[in-house]
DNA sequence: ATGTTCATATTCACCAATAAGCATTTTATG
DNA sequence: CATAAAATGCTTATTGGTGAATATGAACAT
């Protein structure tokens, strides 16, 4: 399970640490693809072919299934992480991302997801995540 | 069950005495998360997975569960006490939590909360809590 | 009171993870 | 080919996490 919230920067060639507390569960190659929200997510192997099931099933006939299917499988990308622990992030996501420097890098269970500092911020500076909203959701699942 | 109040210090590294009155029912290994009113939440691991198991399930088509699901789970640790009985709390959970020095620790039934004394004081201030207020709300809730 | 034990606080030293800069290799292109 | 650009690899310094040692203080028994 992923979990944490862990803050790298980019070298000048565009590569990122993976935390180490992630490493093992991503898997030494992974996917990484465009995400919703402005960030990108990264799938191990495992969750990818998962993930790509579902796209499979969903009817090539509605047009809203078949923009879903193009813009996570266009954007999709696998990547290597090498002996020091970093990977290259392509340049059409780190544009897509607005990635220059620092990043925040999440886990959020089935997959990673890795944002721009800028964006993680004001994502959660937004009304996004009211206190009340939060309890309101916890209570609905029994916490 | 968690019950009782404590008053420990962090030490420069960030890390937090776990009360020994605590360590037996939160484990040797628990998880820590942002938690509500600006303390953090902990909870053993068999609490956590239990609460893991409903936040899987979640569609990731809806945004609200998106952003329920970033929340708690890119705001978990998994802490381990270590043998002189104390743990480490992320850099980002403590300022989250507004944490410098002086933390009061609650048990309350399932969870423990770790708060600063700062906002631990101020919250029992607010007339938030009253005693009176507290009754009036027992009375509703039929106890 | 006095000594004993246990819980907590504090400090230090060591080690692993990361950041950054530079060097080398590979690939693309004229 | 020759050259530039990109990718990959190596080295070093720094930071932050971890464990050990010691100090302090409270609780308890004698």
């Amino acid at each position: 399970m992923l979990i944490g919230e862990y803050e790298h920067s980019l070298d000048v060639k565009g590569r990122l640490i993976m935390p180490a507390k992630l490493r093992e569960s991503i898997g030494e190659n992974f996917i990484i693809t465009k995400g919703l929200d402005g960030c990108l997510f990264g799938f191990s192997k495992i969750e990818w072919e998962r993930f790509e099931e579902k796209l499979k099933s969903l009817p090539l006939t509605n047009k809203n299934a078949r923009d879903f299917v193009r813009f996570f499988l266009s954007g999709a990308v696998e990547c290597e992480i090498d002996k020091q622990g970093r990977f290259l992030i392509a340049s059409n996501l780190r544009e897509y991302a607005s990635m220059e420097k620092e990043v925040v890098i999440i886990g959020v269970g089935t997959r990673i997801e890795f944002w721009s500092k800028d964006k993680w911020l004001k994502y959660n500076s937004d009304e996004n995540m009211s206190a009340n909203e939060i309890a309101e959701n916890m209570t609905m699942l029994g916490i």
